[in-house]
RNA sequence: GCGCCUGUAGCUCAGUACGGAUAGAGCAAGGGAUUCCUAAUCCCUAGGUCGCAGGUUCGAAUCCUGCCAGGCGCACCA
């Protein structure tokens, strides 16, 4: 459709420019309410309208003079208040849909696109916070890419910071465990380390005292020292390990994993601090509460400065965040190394270096960034932007893309389920939210061994005669779409209350759904080839050679039809519309619409039951359509396709 | 105090970018459909002062102003 419409858009302005001055985006084409008043609407004889002060219905009917006949276009109406409805040649628009399935209309607009997500703190397990990050981030990817974007995705470690320190504490000074002990903790790792992190952050609250060692480790770390960085080592290039198998479990892998210690290492900071200093971006506060603090005078808000170097000489995180933004682009004149960390199949996932390796590739130099980081980062975003600008990067600041969105939170119920305790304070509150110091969380893990083991229970119900391995891999499929779409459905503005029934609900509006409708259709055309040997070349015939007996259909299931093929018909303007809006719900229910209008359609008209070869063939295309866009669209979702289920 | 966000059906949410034709889904509730391509489905019923009050407009859930309610942010934490 968006093909279409571009050249639709194209003839209008021929034909009108002689009379009229319009913009080819003053043209705007959008879709009528209801199907029984057109295919198309345009809206602009309103517009016009008010500049020529006229009646919008007669600027309308002027309008439809000139611009008739339109090649492809069966009816021109003029509605009542002034809209311009068309009713497209059904034949002429379904055939060239069906000819262009496998070339997309959309191309890139970036040289160099870096999506940073995930990020999770390598010091306890992976929870459904994290796990929306990741859908959120890779969707985006896949979104991306599907636009033929050159995408790299990095996820950033941050391997030297306080929690991961906390961690470290809680194996020395609370356990006192070495590395060697540590080493040998048989069980799983991240899950003993979610709750040692818990009972260290309580007892920081009873023995305030304790903070001073707190310090002193995290300087240890960053200073390279030995015990404690050799344990922060370890714990952190293990929970990583721990993160990156939670989420190869729902599709979501990266190119790059930076670390904050090479950060440190590599001396980054000291570098952005020079870039800084030389454009007096930052300067020295000589008195006030900021004293011989290094701070950047925030934009809006008048006198508010923001500490960038504390007192001490250390810098903060917004300031090492400048630094990695800085690099991003290209513009820090300092550059990692590169060493492979993990290797899957015929894909590397890289992490940072700090001291020269053979054979890496490159990576940064983005000409766009978007950081996927939850909405309470909002102002420390800013801050890093406003960074760039005191640099007197604007561009870059300006392709800055801060991808925020709201955090899930418990509903008291999934705190009642879990055993949680909570304070009675919170017992107040409609919700709560997820926190790795209070130990209140869902882990992403158990979330997903719950939906697999719903998953699997369903698919032993209806497929007894199925091998164990081909029914636990149906169930992981399933239980990765039933998340991912969970997490894909809410805007990305919406805190998500999370409830295990509506998160392990399989019926309806749901991952599942989306699954069972494709699986429905996909089992349709396997049944044509098992019962008629109608496959892939036929179809493809079929399609090539133009034959379309529309004029088979009439009443109810013409309308059905064209509905579904219209609407099947706009997947791209979707993708574009979530890739502008940062709002891939609009893209999870657009799978779903559709899925929806298939499964109406199915129950109707039986394909390989239809009352004649005629019925047949252009039911067959008919679905072959949906088939081919749901597929498309799942991809980009990263929902799974099972063979059956 | 300042800034940002949210308020739509019993519940969970779309729809607000760029005002447009009768405000949509799912869940829950009630009723119905399976000799036939998978019932993880479909159909029907019921359910709405779009937080409140003004304003702009031919037209407002959508834009503007004020108010009410809730959330988040405004660290020498990350």
């Amino acid at each position: 459709m968006l093909r279409y419409k571009n050249s639709l858009r194209k003839k209008l302005h021929d034909k009108l420019k002689v009379k009229h001055s319009l913009s080819l985006e003053d043209l705007e084409i959008g879709y009528p309410p209801q199907a029984k008043f057109g295919d198309l609407a345009l809206t602009f004889p309103f517009e016009l309208a008010k500049k020529m002060k006229a009646e919008p219905r007669k600027v309308a009917q002027e309008i439809v003079q000139l611009i008739s006949p339109l090649e492809g276009v069966e009816k021109i109406e003029v509605a009542v208040p002034g809209y311009i409805n068309l009713f497209l040649d059904k034949r002429s628009f379904f055939s060239q849909q069906l000819l262009t399935l496998d070339t997309p209309s959309l191309s890139p607009q970036e040289e160099h696109i870096i999506v940073e997500h995930t990020n999770i703190n390598p010091n306890k397990a992976a929870h459904i916070g994290h796990l929306r990050n990741a859908c959120l981030g890779d969707t985006l990817v896949r979104c991306l890419k599907y636009k033929d974007e050159k995408v790299e995705v990095q996820n950033y470690v941050d391997d030297t910071g306080v929690q991961v320190g906390d961690v470290v504490f809680g194996f020395m000074d609370m356990e006192k465990k070495k590395l060697s002990d540590i080493a040998k903790i048989k069980e799983k790792f991240d899950y003993y380390c979610w709750d040692l992190y818990r009972r260290v952050a309580a007892y920081f609250e009873k023995n305030p005292e304790a903070q001073e060692r707190r310090s002193e480790i995290l300087k240890k770390i960053e200073e390279r020292e030995k015990p404690e960085v050799e344990l922060a080592h370890h714990i952190s290039r293990r929970i990583l390990k721990s993160h990156l198998q939670t989420m190869d479990r729902i599709g979501v892998s990266y190119d790059l994993l930076p670390c904050e210690s090479d950060i440190l290492g590599l001396k980054f900071w000291e570098k952005a601090f020079s870039l800084l200093k030389a454009q007096k971006a930052v300067y020295l506060a000589s008195s006030g509460p900021n004293q011989d603090c290094w701070v950047m005078e925030t934009e809006d808000e008048g006198q508010k400065e923001k500490v960038i170097v504390r007192s001490d000489g250390t810098v903060t995180y917004v300031g090492k965040d400048i630094a990695y933004q800085l690099w991003k682009f290209g513009l820090l004149g300092r550059d990692f190394y590169y060493e492979p960390f993990i290797k899957k199949d015929d894909k590397t996932i890289w992490i940072t270096a700090s001291a020269p390796q053979k054979d890496s590739p490159q990576f940064g130099r983005g000409s766009q960034v978007y950081n996927v980081i939850d909405i309470r980062q909002a102002y420390l975003q800013k801050i890093v932007v406003q960074g760039l600008k005191s640099l007197k990067y604007f561009k870059q600041a300006a392709k800055s893309i801060h991808f925020s969105y709201e955090m899930v939170a418990l509903s008291q119920k999934s705190l009642e389920e879990l055993n949680l305790e909570i304070s009675e304070e919170d017992k107040e509150r409609s919700f709560l939210e997820v926190s790795g110091r209070k130990g209140l969380g869902i882990k992403a893990d158990d979330l997903l061994d719950r939906l697999e083991e719903k998953a699997l229970a369903e698919v032993e119900k209806r497929n007894p005669e199925f091998t164990e391995s081909q029914k636990t891999s149906i169930a992981r499929q399933i239980s990765c779409g039933a998340l991912r779409y969970f997490m894909l459905k809410y805007a990305r503005n919406s805190i998500i209350v999370f409830d295990f029934d509506e998160a392990l609900n399989f019926e309806g509006e749901t991952g599942p759904y989306l699954q069972y409708t494709l699986v429905r259709l996909n089992s349709i055309f396997r049944k044509l080839e098992e019962r008629e040997s109608f496959g892939e070349k036929d179809l493809q015939d079929l399609i090539s050679s133009g034959e379309i007996p529309l004029e088979m259909l009439s009443g109810e299931e013409l309308t059905r039809f064209w509905d579904l093929v219209l609407y099947a018909s706009q997947f791209e303007e979707e993708v574009l519309h979530s890739i502008h809006s940062l709002e891939f719900s609009h893209l999870a229910k657009f799978a779903f619409n559709l899925c929806q209008k298939f499964n109406a359609y199915y129950h109707l008209y039986s394909i390989l039951g239809a009352e004649n070869s005629q019925f047949k063939q252009i039911r067959i295309l008919t679905i072959y359509h949906i088939k081919e866009v749901l597929g498309k669209a799942f991809s980009l979702l990263g929902i799974p396709l099972p063979e059956r289920m």
